[in-house]
DNA sequence: TTGACAGTTGACCGATCAGTCAAGTAAAGT
DNA sequence: ACTTTACTTGACTGATCGGTCAACTGTCAA
């Protein structure tokens, strides 16, 4: 009895679903009503025009993941393995969607902010936001790792750029190749981008041929 | 007076540039036809529908850029030098873009294939292909850098991957930012992603403070 | 001269788009 | 008991979507 009227909720997960799983031109208003088991005048009660509705969705997805990447990327954590723990929550969830929706979805933010043009302000302009917010957290951990002396370089903000530029290029190179491999060593690019050599072979003494399971 | 009946180029262009510059979205058939000043019927005369020819636009000009890879992926050109040159194409071509645009509008094959539903083959199908064939570029140019020692590494196809989605990644950032800072130093990143150390900084002693140019 | 035919035209189709609205329900506030 | 308020519903609008069609035009070949 904790919640009894859960519309909104409903249409904010219907609308992000839609988003990721399929795309912005799919998330029409009457197939995120549909998907909610919610009649049209009840959406523009709650939201003002699609527009609000997909931003607001992108936001709430956000935030829900947000304490997950407070956690990857918490300051008692040694930054690379910050880094190498948000590659490897990146592959994760990227597994998991697509078992749940029978394909390689990407990462959301790129895939509507890209798909619009500059016009829709609102939606390209929460993607922006929302990217900007993250790529904060790679900057800190990188420059936490340069003031540490585990990672090279002077200029974090550049760095995490250029980090984040692979990561998402990565993602929608997985979704349009509707391909995991993009995304399942994210860290040895990031690595290599970051001027560190490789991260040992994972787990102790996994038998000798490590380099043959790419095959 | 060498072409009488340019209607089908005409709406391979007015697609092109929609697309391009706009969004997948805005190429509506009716959008491409009165920007081509052509009539709908005339349309379907040339193309059996809208994904025949958003899939013919993105394959036409290709094939017209791709005599200009050839030269700077040409074998004559030193390995480095021709990633050099590819960056600088890349940054050269988005700054005419948004000259002739109004702005940034990224690489239009990971907009459209990455704003499509994986239902839509033809057109996600096409923009995998032309990026494939793109890849192909970056991986022979890293081969021979490795076999002639300028590139370190022996693993071409992994690396050449890594950059692409490097390249790609920042393309989009430039594109949802509306920003040509992310593209403007590719050579960076991508050298850096390879493990190289990166280009000193270009031109002649060009006075003290080349960073001071960010702000 | 007459077809044949590539190309053009504008009217038209049903489906779907985002968005509106008046009427209704039900619970909370007075 | 009565009103206010939050929410729901289904029918509706005009615009636009991708796509069709029969009729028309010009050109070139037999």
């Amino acid at each position: 009895m904790v919640k009894v009227n859960d519309t909104k909720e409903r249409l904010l997960d219907a609308a992000h679903q839609l988003l990721w799983d399929e795309s912005l031109a799919a998330a029409s208003v009457d197939a995120i009503c549909e998907k909610a088991g919610v009649k049209k005048g009840s959406f523009y009660h709650f939201f003002k025009s699609k527009e609000d509705l997909v931003a607001a969705a992108l936001e709430a997805k956000f935030q829900s993941v947000k304490p997950e990447l407070d956690r990857i990327f918490s300051s008692s954590v040694p930054p690379l393995d910050r880094l190498r723990k948000i590659c490897d929550f990146l592959h994760q969830m990227q597994r998991q969607k697509l078992e749940q929706a029978g394909r390689v979805v990407g990462c959301p933010y790129a895939s509507v902010g890209g798909s619009c043009s500059s016009e829709d302000g609102t939606i390209q302009g929460k993607t922006r936001d929302i990217m900007a917010t993250q790529l904060k957290y790679l900057e800190t951990a990188i420059r936490d790792g340069q003031a540490d002396g585990s990672i090279p370089g002077r200029d974090a903000r550049a760095a995490a750029e250029s980090v984040f530029d692979f990561i998402e290029g990565a993602m929608t190179a997985a979704r349009i190749r509707n391909d995991l491999k993009p995304v399942q060593n994210l860290d040895r690019g990031v690595f290599a981008m970051l001027g560190l050599p490789p991260d040992p072979l994972p787990g102790p003494a996994k038998a000798g041929a490590g380099a043959k399971a790419r095959a």
